[in-house]
DNA sequence: ACCTGAACACCGTTCAAGT
DNA sequence: ACCTGAACACCGTTCAAGT
């Protein structure tokens, strides 16, 4: 009676060990590859070669998870230290916002969760970190700094959120194409300030706007003090 | 042979003509009972007595409907002329942001909804007529105000949406309690600037701190020139 | 021509029952 | 004690087949 040797179960694991890590990272992956829409509990257990209740072990829910996916994308951020001689510290600041805003703008489904998970992760700290001492640096009372530094945030994901490049966002488009027909054809009677100001509501590259937004949030950040 | 007679269809119609408005009526009565969560397709259709296609001979899409959604939400909104004698144009601005806001603070998900779809409806139209005259009274250049409109409107969209009060936020809370317990923790040699700020990051009631986002951001645009 | 039943292709999360 | 198969309770949207 031949009795059939089962494999060697340590040889050539197909299963890698489940970690929250490990979770992540193909997540991550995931997510370059195919957008956050694609990122689903049962897409990634299947990938990881097991049910959707195992995840559940490592990972407390699917917002969680987002959040985990915030902080390995600003991993690679880098921030100035200071203003260099002669640069202004109110550019360099916006230019810091602006390479946070850049970095969501590829994945604006992370930017949509993002807005309402008040994120804590490690590279996240670091950003706001960063953001106050460079507030500091351009003469902002540091109390005016720690309000500032929120709403600045906000603004930055909210058009993230709000924009974005990939094909997902195509679905809005169609909606802001109706907008912009709105605000053409508004009735000059019925809306007097609208047909006033013309094309200036919707003229100008995103990203013009969204320094100008961020010079004057900063602006108004250094120069109302909080009550 | 007895033949049933079939009773007249004319009489007491059970269903109702299905029309836009009332896909949106229904929808809307919905949200106010049980929040934007519940009002889906098939809940709708449901409601209706019908099946789920039906509605899109109506409806394009379920973000679509949401557009209608916030237009019969902003119908009851008033807006004021223009500031009273002795009183601040700026107040005035600031009161009527807080007027939106407070609108999208009872149904966050809503507001999570129409951050990324630029509403195109009446009600809407009039709300950015009169924050740009508004803007106008406060001796804001017609550019600058063009300008300033989207964001102070994105600004109050992301501060409902990420606030909130129905239950349905109470998934983000942990979250809001995760984030908060790593700013006071966070180590001083490695965040020294979050050290700096301590409590401040976190201080204040959420309108207080909206009041002075408001103020800050029509301080920036009334200042800054456009590009 | 207009409307819709039924199907397509999915979700997040839980929990009883395994090992 | 730890893990997971299967189920629960849903989604938005499409399209072939009806009237």
């Amino acid at each position: 009676m031949p009795s059939s040797q089962p494999v060697s179960r340590r040889e050539r694991p197909a299963k890698p060990a489940l970690t929250r890590a490990g979770i992540a990272a193909t997540a991550f992956r995931v997510m370059q590859a195919e957008g956050l829409e694609r990122v689903t509990m049962r897409r990634l257990a299947s990938e990881l070669d097991t049910g959707p209740a195992s995840l559940y072990v490592y990972v407390r829910n699917a917002s969680e998870l987002h959040g985990a996916l915030l902080d390995l994308l600003l991993a690679d951020l880098g921030y100035p230290a200071a203003a260099g001689p002669g640069e202004d510290p109110r550019d360099v600041l916006v230019e810091t916002l602006v390479g946070y805003t850049r970095v969501l703008f590829s994945y604006p489904s992370l930017a949509r969760s993002v807005l309402i998970l008040r994120p804590a992760g490690p590279h996240y700290l670091t950003l706001i970190d960063a953001l106050l001492r460079l507030l500091r640096a351009c003469g902002v009372p540091v109390t005016q700094s720690a309000w500032g530094v929120d709403v600045l945030l906000q603004l930055a994901t909210a058009t993230a959120a709000e924009q974005g490049t990939r094909e997902e966002s195509a679905e809005a488009a169609p909606e802001a194409d109706a907008q912009l027909a709105a605000l053409r054809q508004a009735d000059p009677a019925r809306y007097p300030a609208i047909a006033e100001a013309g094309d200036e509501l919707v003229s100008g590259p995103a990203l013009d706007r969204l320094r100008w937004a961020f010079r004057a949030l900063i602006t108004g950040i250094s120069e109302v003090p909080v009550p």
